[in-house]
DNA sequence: GCTCCAGTGGAATTTTTGTTCTATTTCTAG
DNA sequence: CTAGAAATAGAACAAAAATTCCACTGGAGC
């Protein structure tokens, strides 16, 4: 058999190729024909049977989709989406090459801080992928529509907190920054009343203040936005409205630039939102 | 034997570690190391044996190379190779069709948070391309062997000062958080020595405060670090070491991506550099 | 209602791949 | 110059992977 013959060789002309024939095909290889557009990363790098389980179906119907597409196997189909992210590194190796010329191999501090700046480059690119507009939408309805605003951040948070805080008192948004010192936290959010609404920002592991001051404010009534970074968050379950961002790490510090963006988004969209009305 | 005990878990820090012990790695072994960082992506797509044929050595010893860097297996480095390519940054194209499909435009404050992403983006990538390595050393370097650091930063800049108090102290750096709360902050300044140094952060316009206590805390005889927007700040002249960040902005709101990672950056160095000695 | 066949699932098979083992070489120190 | 240790190459092995095969299902057409 001839290998190969008149099957796409690059993603584009792949991705054409399925959009195509996807109404010819059978309902399981369409099944993946979704998958595979969807998640290309997981069928690069993937094996036959971790991207089967994953896309619910048999090895063998992978097997199937590719020569369907004419592909001698499925490893040439894998080629194809392999070859997608070599190309798209060009402007990486350009700037290792940067790197290495400026000589900041050499130095710890410059190594440390290249490290820094991809984590946070990776949370923004990955946050860009998942985001949901809708949440963060949602929140600011409420936060909008709250007398004060009670921002709800310590330890790691307490940062975010109180940037946001210092920008809302520029853009005329009323808001309290609950914070620990001299413990008048409990007292400060006992003011909260169901006409208010609370921020509550806490990733893993959750400060157990953070938790019992954002329940307490559930309690009295008290709409609840939370920033977190996972839905099983102990955050999550009180939440109106949940803004969900997960940062990438070096070397176990987990960067803060899209939580930053996020709050920044809230602050700005909230004033915007009460000067249309 | 403890699984991947002690490796990189990132790209960023397996670079670290791969420059860091480079020379008393064995020849072939450095070989390796060598060409793993010029063809990332041959490491991350290859098998072991095609990337043996084409760095020019013997399959175990890509396995002893992993060993040595305390993984487990040439897999768990591979994974390493592999997730970098999986979140990698996008580029432009990518990013554009990804709004199109995503319909951000249509939403208020989609278009607000996504021009917060984008201007810390800018941010980092110029960064990128005017570090000056020699300050950050300078910096790391005072700040190493001051007894203890004063966080000097308020209003904009708290939220930086504040996040560094809190990561010194997960670290155990010594370091006074100069508030001003209550109004103290002169107080606490003067508690500083010439074994202490100061870290001032402020950007335009500059608070005065700051500049006063930094002023105050020059003539009590520590020494300055400073981080700044401009070589025109008037933090910029007292400075024993001055780091120069200008980050992009969205509608007059500064990011602060940059100055995080700066942040992070000096943490984290600084306890390695007292680890060390 | 029966037949046929494309489509499918799952196990069997074969190939590929990572890892381990050991003889040999290459350094280092006395 | 020699003994010992560290490093290396290459082949052997075991694990994992892709692929193939075959029995079965569920419709379409007669």
């Amino acid at each position: 058999m001839t290998p190969g013959e008149g099957a796409p060789k690059d993603f584009a002309a792949l991705r054409a190729a399925i959009a195509q024939r996807a109404e010819q095909l059978p309902k399981r290889l369409m099944q993946i024909a979704g998958y595979a557009l969807e998640n290309p990363d997981e069928i690069a790098f993937g094996t036959v049977a971790s991207i089967a389980a994953s896309a619910d179906v048999q090895p063998s119907a992978l097997v199937r989709f590719a020569r369907a597409l004419g592909y001698q196997g499925f490893t040439d189909l894998q080629d194809v989406f392999r070859s997608r992210l070599r190309d798209r590194v060009l402007n990486y190796d350009e700037r290792l090459a940067k790197l290495r010329d400026h000589g900041v191999a050499t130095s710890q501090s410059g190594l440390v801080l290249d490290g820094f700046l991809e984590a946070s480059e990776r949370s923004i690119a990955k946050f860009r992928e998942k985001v949901d507009h809708e949440a963060i939408d949602n929140a600011v309805t409420i936060l909008a529509a709250a007398h004060t605003i009670y921002l709800i951040g310590l330890r790691r948070s307490f940062p975010i907190a109180s940037y946001m805080s210092y920008a809302m008192g520029k853009l005329g948004v009323r808001n309290i920054l609950v914070d620990a010192v001299a413990g008048m936290g409990a007292e400060q959010a006992s003011f909260m009343t169901a006409v208010d609404a609370a921020l509550a920002i806490s990733f893993a592991p959750y400060a157990s203040q953070t938790v019992a001051l954002t329940d307490a404010a559930k309690s009295r009534g008290a709409r609840i936005v939370t920033i977190t970074d996972s839905v099983f968050s102990p955050l999550a379950s009180p939440a109106d409205a949940l803004i969900e961002v997960s940062e990438a790490d070096f070397e176990g510090f987990r960067s803060m630039a899209t939580t930053m963006a996020v709050a920044m988004t809230l602050c700005v969209a909230v004033a915007a939102r009460r000067g249309e009305s």
